[in-house]
DNA sequence: ATCTATTGTTAGACGAGTCTAACAATATTC
DNA sequence: GAATATTGTTAGACTCGTCTAACAATAGAT
């Protein structure tokens, strides 16, 4: 699946998935408003849009998705909350920031690495010695800057263990 | 530290510390090369970076990085190798993968993002319960799609461990 | 039902970055 | 050292996405 759609393009179509979603009316002023643009640049993209067949718009009328426009924004939506997940769950990296980040790498990263992400996140969550662990203690590594000693202390046993 | 190069002049300063990181002519011809651009966008890119004090050009002649531009293109090479690395290392992407994502990440990811990605590599890597084993185990979990047998029989052993 | 406020559209300019075509300088080769 | 090949530059067109200014449609208030 080629990525077909501009980093701007999948904003907007993002952006109206998501006022879709919180049951938020989808029109031009609150598009304008997410997406931080003025008006005319919304329309000129919902022009294009409705041209590539991913959008219906009737000038001054409500704006929806196709059935295509709605899969593509499903796959941006879902990018985006992998990445976001990612940032704040993983790495422990605040909401505003992961949001941030996600807005922007969403558009840009493979179909290999975002599943992988996801993948890692699932790994840490199922598996006890990830979630609990792991991840506990690379927040102590995050906030003293050193290994915790359980990671100094353990290494006969685990290395037992393991083998 | 604010961003102030767009993603473009980034990719020209960091082929430019490149080439000259390998010991290639910095020349036209080859940043074309590298970044897929003709000629004339290389010319045209260089003329911007000089006016802003980040590349020395002498018309036909060679090409340097200032001070300035030698700095702002560590900053971006930096970004770059920990990105890929991370790809790579972290979560076992394949090498090329791994740099065409940190091609595009690097342009667009915060500091904070990329300070904890980073510093997350460097647990797994110093901490040998998260290289030894928890990298060990996510890559069972990547090839296998369920968790590791480890990861379930020791759940009672790490719980005692750990309080 | 009209008047006003709000929302949306059109037209056109602009900046960034790319390209092609044509020309100019430098290098290479015989 | 003249002819040719290579490299670099200029000029100008084009795309994408944004903006402002001016105008048009719709909604809300009295």
């Amino acid at each position: 699946m080629v990525r077909e759609q501009t980093a701007s393009m999948e904003d907007y179509l993002e952006a109206i998935a998501n006022l879709r979603e919180e049951g938020k009316a989808v029109r031009v002023k609150q598009i304008s408003q997410v997406l931080h643009v003025k008006m005319p640049s919304v329309t000129s993209a919902l022009k294009k849009l409705s041209g590539e067949g991913l959008v219906r718009h009737e000038p001054y009328g409500y704006i929806e998705l196709t059935s295509r426009g709605d899969k593509a924004a499903k796959d941006v939506v879902g990018r985006h909350k992998a990445l976001s997940c990612f940032f704040s769950q993983a790495l422990d990296i605040d909401p505003g920031t992961a949001e941030e980040d996600a807005c922007k790498i969403e558009h840009v990263i493979s179909r290999l690495s975002l599943e992988r992400l996801t993948k890692f996140l699932e790994f840490t969550q199922a598996c006890p010695l990830g979630e609990a662990n792991f991840s506990k203690r690379y927040k102590y590594y995050l906030e003293h800057g050193e290994l915790p000693e359980e990671c100094l202390l353990r290494i006969s046993k685990v290395k037992k263990a393991s083998e």
